[in-house]
DNA sequence: GCTCGTTGTTTAAACGTTTTAGCAACTAGT
DNA sequence: ACTAGTTGCTAAAACGTTTAAACAACGAGC
C-alpha cells in the first residue's frame, strides 16, 4: 500500500525546498516572490500525484483546526435538527466542518462536551445553552474562541454574540389572537426552565395577562421527563382547570405532549378547547384540527448565526462589541384556535 | 494570558523527562517498571495545573484521531436524527466524538464529505450510503479504516459491516395485513431509487402482489425534490388509479406527503383508500386517523452499529470476515388500515 | 569598487506528542 | 571478578506542517 505523500516529498522530487511548495500550495507565491515556471511546476506535480495536505500537521502548528462545535439540546428535536442541517451546510461551503453533541439540558454534561471540544481546538462554538455554562463560554471568549448563542440567551457573558427570536412579543401576539377569538380562560404550559427564551415566553403570557385582564393559570413542567410523563402533568393540569377554554405550549414537544394529553380527556379542539404551540412543526399543519403555532424563521436563524461566526473567525482581533440579532417570528393561524362556537 | 502547558512544560518542573511522563500519563508507568513514587508526584502535579494533553499533536504522532464520521441522508429527517442522538451518545460514552454530514442522497458531495474525513485520519465510518460510492467505501476500508453501512446496503465492497432490517418481510408482512383487513387493490409508492432497503422494500411488495394475486400499482416518485413537488406526483398517481383503495408508502417522508395529497383529493382514511408507512413517526400516531405504519428497532440499530464499530476499531488488523446484522421491525397496527366498511 | 535593493529560494525552528532504543546502576548467580 | 538480568529512567527521532530569518546572486547607483 503506498504510503501517503508528505510536502517532503514532493519537495525532494522536485529537488526544491519544502518552504518553497508550502508557500506556494497556501497562495503565497506572489508575495514570496517565487518564479511562475516554478509554481507552475510545483502545481502540476501536486495536481498529478494527489498530494492532500495533512490537516493534523497543519493545525498543530497553526493552531487552526476549521472545526466549528455545536451544540444543541437535541439533534432528535427537529427544530434543532433542521437548523444544524442547514447550518452544516453552510460551514462546509465556507470550508469548517462541524462537530456536535446533544446537551440534553444538562449542565455538567455540556461542560465536558466544551472541555472536550477545545482540548480538540475548535476553531469557533455555535451553542444553544442550558443554564449554567456562562463561566465557561466567557472562558471561551477570553481565550479568543468566537461564541455566538442561538434559541436563548446567556447574561453577563462579555462578547458573546446571539441570535435569536423576539419571544415576548410572539407570544403576546399569539395570546392577542387567542383573546380575539374569544378565549377568556387561557392557560400556559411551559418547562421548570431559567432559560432566557423560556423566561421570555412566560413574560410575553404574563404581560398578555395583565394587558386583556386575564386570570394567570402557569403549568411549568419539570425538565427532562419521558414523554409519558408530560403527557400526565398536562393531564392533570387540565383535569385541575376545567375551566380553560384555550392553552398555550411554549416549545413544540410540550405542544405535542399537550395534543396527547387533550385527546386522552376526550377534549374537542378548539371548541372544548383552543390551542396554540411556540414552534411550528409539520405535525401541527397535518393534525386534525390544524394546530395554530408560532413559526420560528429558521432558515434566517441559521443563516445569521453562521454567517456572525464566519464574521467573527475572519476578524483576528477580540471584538468586545457583540452582536445581538432579534428576528420576528410569525402567527400561523390554524383550525385550532378558531373560536368558542 | 497564560498559556496552554505542555508535556515539556511538565518534565522540566518535575526536572524528569517527557518520555517519563508520557509513560505515566499513558498507563505505562507499570509496563515501563517507573517507581510508584515518581508516578504519584507526576499525577499530582498534572491534576494540580490542570494539564490536558495536545489531541492534535497526539494525533498526528499515532494516526489515530478519536473522531468517527458519520454521514446520513438528513439530519432533518426524524429517523436520522433519533439515530445519530442515540450513536453520538454512546460514542462519546467510549471516548469517541462524532463529526457528521447530510449527504442528502448527492453522491458527488458524498465522495467529497468522505475526502475530508479522511483528510481528517477519522478513525470509523458509519455510512447511509448514496448510490455509486462503492469505490471509496472499499478504498477505506482497504486502508485500514472500519466503515459500519446502515439503513441500505452496498454490494461489493469486501469487509464492509452492515446494520439494516428486513425490509422485504416487513413490506410484505404489512402487506398481509392490508390483505386480510379486505384490501384487494394496493399500491405502492416509492423512491425512484437503487438503493438496496428500496429495492428490497418494492420486492416485498412485489412479493406480495405475487402470492397475494394482486395487481401491481407502482409510482416512482423522484429522488430529491421538493415537498410540494412529491404530493403532486402522488396526486397524480391518485387519480390516474382511481381504483385503489390502499396504498403503502415506502418511506416516512413520502407517507407525509402522500397524507397531503389524500387530503387534497379529499379521500377518506382507511373508508376510500387503506394507509399504510414504512418508518414510524410520532405524525402517524397523532395524526387522525392514525396511521398504520412498520416501525423500526432505532435503538437497536443504533446500538448495534456503534459496538459492532466499536468492535472493529478495537481489533487492530483488518477483518475481511464482515458482518451483516439484519434486525426485525414492528408493524403497528393503527386505524388507517382497519379495512372497507 | 563599494553599498544597496531586489529577486528567488532555503535553513531551521517550532507546534506537542509518542516511542524505539539504549543507558546507568544495581543485584544475583557462577 | 565477570556476566546476565533487572530496575528506573532518558535521548532523540518521528509525525507533517508553517514561517521567521537569512542568504546568494545580481543589477543599479554613486
Amino acid at each position: 500500500m503506498k504510503r501517503k505523500l508528505s510536502i517532503i516529498d514532493i519537495a525532494k522530487h522536485l529537488n526544491i525546498s519544502t518552504t518553497t511548495v508550502s508557500f506556494i500550495l497556501n497562495g503565497r507565491a506572489k508575495e514570496k516572490r517565487i518564479s511562475d515556471e516554478l509554481v507552475e511546476r510545483v502545481l502540476k506535480f501536486v495536481e498529478e500525484v494527489g498530494y492532500k495536505p495533512n490537516v493534523l500537521a497543519r493545525s498543530l502548528r497553526t493552531g487552526k483546526s476549521n472545526i466549528i462545535g455545536l451544540l444543541v439540546e437535541s439533534i432528535a428535536n427537529p427544530f434543532f435538527a433542521n437548523i444544524a442541517r442547514l447550518i452544516e451546510n453552510n460551514a462546509y461551503k465556507n470550508g469548517y466542518k462541524i462537530i456536535y453533541s446533544s446537551t440534553e439540558n444538562d449542565t455538567e454534561k455540556t461542560k465536558q462536551i466544551l472541555s472536550i471540544f477545545r482540548e480538540r481546538h475548535v476553531d469557533g462554538y455555535i451553542i444553544a445553552p442550558p443554564e449554567g455554562i456562562e463561566e465557561e463560554v466567557t472562558s471561551l471568549i477570553k481565550s479568543g474562541s468566537p461564541v455566538v448563542l442561538f434559541d436563548r440567551f446567556l447574561e453577563n457573558v462579555p462578547g458573546v454574540d446571539f441570535v435569536g427570536v423576539n419571544s415576548v412579543q410572539s407570544i403576546y401576539t399569539g395570546m392577542k389572537h387567542l383573546v380575539l377569538e374569544g378565549y377568556k380562560n387561557i392557560g400556559f404550559v411551559t418547562l421548570d426552565s431559567l432559560q432566557s427564551q423560556m423566561q421570555d415566553r412566560l413574560h410575553g403570557y404574563e404581560q398578555a395577562t395583565a394587558e386583556f385582564k386575564l386570570t394567570e393559570h402557569v403549568k411549568e413542567v419539570s425538565y427532562n421527563q419521558s414523554s409519558e410523563n408530560i403527557v400526565r402533568q398536562i393531564v392533570s393540569f387540565l383535569k385541575r382547570k376545567r375551566d380553560l377554554d384555550a392553552i398555550v405550549f411554549a416549545t413544540n414537544y410540550l405542544g405535542i405532549s399537550g395534543l396527547r394529553a387533550i385527546k386522552e380527556l376526550g377534549l374537542k379542539i378548539p371548541e372544548d378547547i383552543g390551542v396554540l404551540v411556540f414552534d411550528d412543526n409539520e405535525l401541527f399543519e397535518l393534525y386534525t384540527p390544524s394546530i395554530t403555532s408560532i413559526a420560528q424563521p429558521i432558515e434566517k436563524i441559521s443563516d445569521q448565526v453562521i454567517s456572525l461566526l464566519l464574521k467573527r473567525l475572519d476578524q483576528q482581533e477580540i471584538d468586545p462589541q457583540n452582536e445581538r440579532i432579534i428576528l420576528d417570528t410569525e402567527l400561523t393561524v390554524r383550525d385550532s384556535s378558531s373560536g368558542r362556537k
